[in-house]
DNA sequence: TGCCTCGCGATTGTCGACAATCTACTTTTG
DNA sequence: CAAAAGTAGATTGTCGACAATCGCGAGGCA
């Protein structure tokens, strides 16, 4: 398994400490799919592999359970993380709640040039050729991901804290996977576009509206998705 | 530092590993304040004091960063977490978001049975005879807590482990802080009953407001506390 | 006298090895 | 033949020691 990693070893100090990388490393492989969900965590294995002592492997992993990446069980292991139905539906309620909130202080908040930066994210994607197609819109990452900026704009450091520090892997993970739904793209880039109006508008309740029914949405395609892909697979599958 | 630990010795098997069992008693020490806010964790010191290696520790301490109750910073250290004022107003403003859901969906998901458990919280709260006294309403804990039993009635298991599984503790820190204020805990057992009785109804959305409502009155109560301490120190101290 | 530099002590980060526990297979027994 | 007990292997948890890095104080220089 995971043999797909493309670049496990750790060559030059990326950010200090050696823990500190390979949290960074197994976060990355776990949000691209390249360690599967539901997959066992093998501690003398990813040791092995990234080429460290099991101390530090042991830190990150830690700190991987805290981000909600993985599942941890004493004396046992760690799996990493598979949502199920329910649970995902959870994520994207809780999602609308707290983004829904940082959209109206971003609309409240943000300064103009942070609002043409946003207007040029979204430009950005508009040209993406992934998206012409009406594929793959949600790639983007960080600094060029619509909702990580909003969540930034909304100056609120806690709640940024949470939503791009904490939940963000866990709910770029679940993008990726159901990323390629034929219709939604174009649709969720004119959602992006009403919500963008109405911060450059200043209006704060409307874009909590807009930002909410947006997720909203996404979340009614998850659950379409996960509805078609029910017939194949009873269960999302527990092993490699 | 931190003598005042009654019992810091790790007796028995309470729940498997060592560093489990570190993690509560630490936890519990920073919460109930034994461990001063902003004052600096030394592993030798801790890994002595509760006679164990610094392997299950430093795991520790990166569970504990998770939940916000200590920040790290590499090749430093660690140090308890001291929230200043706008930091400690953002949390109160997400618990208005999040516990504002949790309250709606209480209301329409928890059984009667579950509501009569409520009811019977309230009324041990009631008479709490420190509670009479007019001070340290807030000291209950879990099960016991009115907030604790609202979020886990609402039965969305992802928003019961962010709110009563990481936020939980830290705001419950804060709670300690500033627990005496005089009119407070009677107000607040007022508005505790009024939202009680719009679950009983199950009315969500009234709730919701109600749920938001106080605890915007507890953040205001929070902010003239700050407002109050400023003139006294002017920055929280950064040392034990 | 004030500021920069160097070095020492302490703390954090990392490692390899040992002990405790779990999983899965084999063996034994009703 | 099925089920339970025992055992072997592997995996997780824990430890003590070594290396890398940082903070702070002594000393030198402008």
């Amino acid at each position: 398994m995971l043999d797909a990693l493309e670049a496990p070893r750790l060559d030059q100090a990326d950010s200090g400490t050696l823990s500190e990388h390979v949290f960074r490393l197994i976060q990355a492989a776990i949000v691209k799919g390249d360690i599967a969900p539901g997959s066992k965590i093998s501690e003398p294995e990813l040791a092995r592999t990234y080429g460290i002592s099991r101390g530090p492997l042991r830190e990150a992993i830690h700190r991987l359970e805290g981000q909600k990446l993985l599942v941890r069980v004493p004396h046992v292991g760690a799996r990493v993380v598979s949502l199920n139905h329910a649970e995902l539906i959870e994520l994207y309620e809780i999602r609308e709640s707290l983004e829904g909130m940082a959209c109206r202080l971003a609309a409240e908040r943000m300064s103009e040039a942070e609002i043409d930066e946003l207007r040029r994210v979204l430009h950005t994607h508009e040209q993406d050729e992934a998206f012409r197609a009406g594929v793959g819109y949600y790639q983007q990452e960080g600094d060029f991901d619509f909702h990580y900026r909003i969540i930034q704009g909304s100056g609120n450091r806690t709640l940024t804290q949470m939503l791009c520090g904490e939940l963000y892997q866990l709910v770029r993970m679940y993008r990726i996977q159901f990323s390629a739904t034929p219709n939604r793209p174009h649709q969720a880039f004119a959602e992006h576009h009403r919500i963008l109006d109405a911060i450059a508008e200043r209006d704060g309740e409307l874009a909590e509206l807009l930002m909410r029914r947006h997720i909203a949405a996404s979340k009614r395609n998850v659950e379409r998705h996960f509805k078609g892909a029910l017939e194949q697979t009873p269960q999302p599958r527990g092993e490699a």
